[in-house]
DNA sequence: TAACCTTTGAAGAAG
DNA sequence: CTTCTTCAAAGGTTA
């Protein structure tokens, strides 16, 4: 449970470590370098048609269209409001200045116009397939194309979210599976919603890329979705009419998770560190200098991002992904004789400090 | 090649 | 209710 709700106190200030950093500067420059280019924007946009291009859009498609239009003309008047609010430092150029999704033009649009939000928020546009939520977030690319030729729900999905959906309202259509209260109710906070094309992560039941759908794991095959952009493997195709592939709905991020993508980069940069293990230990250590204010930022984020998360997929359960990871260190633990946990309860156990030899910019 | 490492938080299971 | 476990991201490292 985010802990901003209960007004007590332990981890958030950590105010005994609090840092300043003087580079924030420096930061949106680097993140305007790794930004995403209009060329690649249109590269990519044409990447994705060329892709899908069927004769006749699919109908979920076109659909679509229609339903996200009325989303954005929604999500506008809610970012109008939400967008005064978030004039704090953090937000200002960072990554979550504004929502970057808003900039990019509309896949759905046949004309690849920008969309209605587009002109008002002044954006630098992230790297390819970056969360929009979390700007730095590099999503699985899927390309689009999958919608094109899979419209149709993944067996298990369907089964399992299929069921007691309510019927789709006209106007609502197989944009996303219509949660009961409908798009509406949809947080303008879960930008990569309206926004497939950054996404290219998962293909949604609909057809509809989405982040939190990543193709089973546990075959390279499948790495193009992953970390690569926007191609895809030669043999990739022919293996999918074989066997396709049941996605994976992955957890919605938390706050910490959140931080980490936006701050990854900029440690990186800062550091010259490469190593995650390293930054994430970094990122520990920054996540809890962070004011209670800024750390809110994020945990509002995750909140939104597991509401949403709820409302696309009413009948995951985290618990749909507990062993799809193999885990060995586990094993080790066990084998070692008494289970220290996690290394984060094990120093907490024996008072361990695992933060000890910092370079200095990366305290 | 796949798991590990490393972080925090959320959720589910178990006691 | 409390405690424990697993997974979420990431990418270099290791077995």
């Amino acid at each position: 449970m985010p802990q901003l709700s209960s007004g007590g106190e332990e981890d958030l200030g950590a105010s005994d470590e609090m840092i300043s950093f003087k580079d924030e500067g420096d930061q949106e420059e680097k993140i305007q370098e790794n930004a995403f280019t209009e060329r690649d924007l249109a590269d990519l946009k044409s990447s994705l048609v060329n892709e899908s291009e069927a004769p006749a859009l699919p109908e979920a498609i076109r659909r679509a269209q229609d339903a996200h239009r009325v989303y954005q003309e929604k999500l506008a008047d809610h970012m109008e409001d939400g967008l005064k609010h978030q004039e704090e430092p953090m937000y200002k150029g960072s990554g979550y200045s504004s929502y970057p999704f808003l900039m990019l033009s509309d896949p759905y649009l046949s004309n690849g116009s920008m969309s209605t939000l587009s002109s008002k928020v002044p954006v630098v546009q992230p790297s390819h397939g970056v969360h929009p939520l979390t700007p730095l977030i590099p999503y699985n690319n899927e390309p689009f194309s999958h919608s094109s030729h899979s419209p149709h729900l993944p067996a298990d999905l369907n089964q399992k979210q299929g069921a007691h959906r309510p019927p789709q309202t006209p106007d609502i259509p197989a944009f996303y599976p219509i949660p009961p209260g409908g798009v509406g109710q949809i947080s303008p906070s879960m930008g990569w919603f309206t926004h497939p094309l950054m996404l290219g992560s998962g293909v949604h039941t609909t057809g509809i890329p989405h982040p939190a759908i990543v193709p089973h794991s546990g075959n390279k095959d499948m790495e193009c979705y992953d970390r690569g952009m926007l191609y895809r493997k030669p043999h990739f195709e022919p293996k999918r009419e074989k066997e396709p592939k049941k996605p994976t709905i992955k957890k919605p991020l938390n706050a910490f998770m959140l931080y980490m993508k936006e701050m990854r980069a900029k440690v990186i940069a800062e550091c010259t560190l490469k190593e995650s293990a390293a930054i994430n230990q970094i990122l520990g250590r920054r996540w809890h200098a962070l004011s209670r204010e800024e750390q809110a930022k994020y945990y509002e984020l995750a909140r939104k991002e597991r509401q949403l998360h709820m409302q696309l997929y009413p009948g995951w359960s985290a618990r749909d992904n507990y062993g799809k990871k193999k885990r060995r260190s586990r094993e080790k633990h066990q084998d070692s004789g008494s289970d220290p946990g996690s290394p984060k309860k094990c120093r907490a156990r024996f008072g361990l400090n695992q933060q000890t030899d910092w370079c200095g910019p990366c305290r």
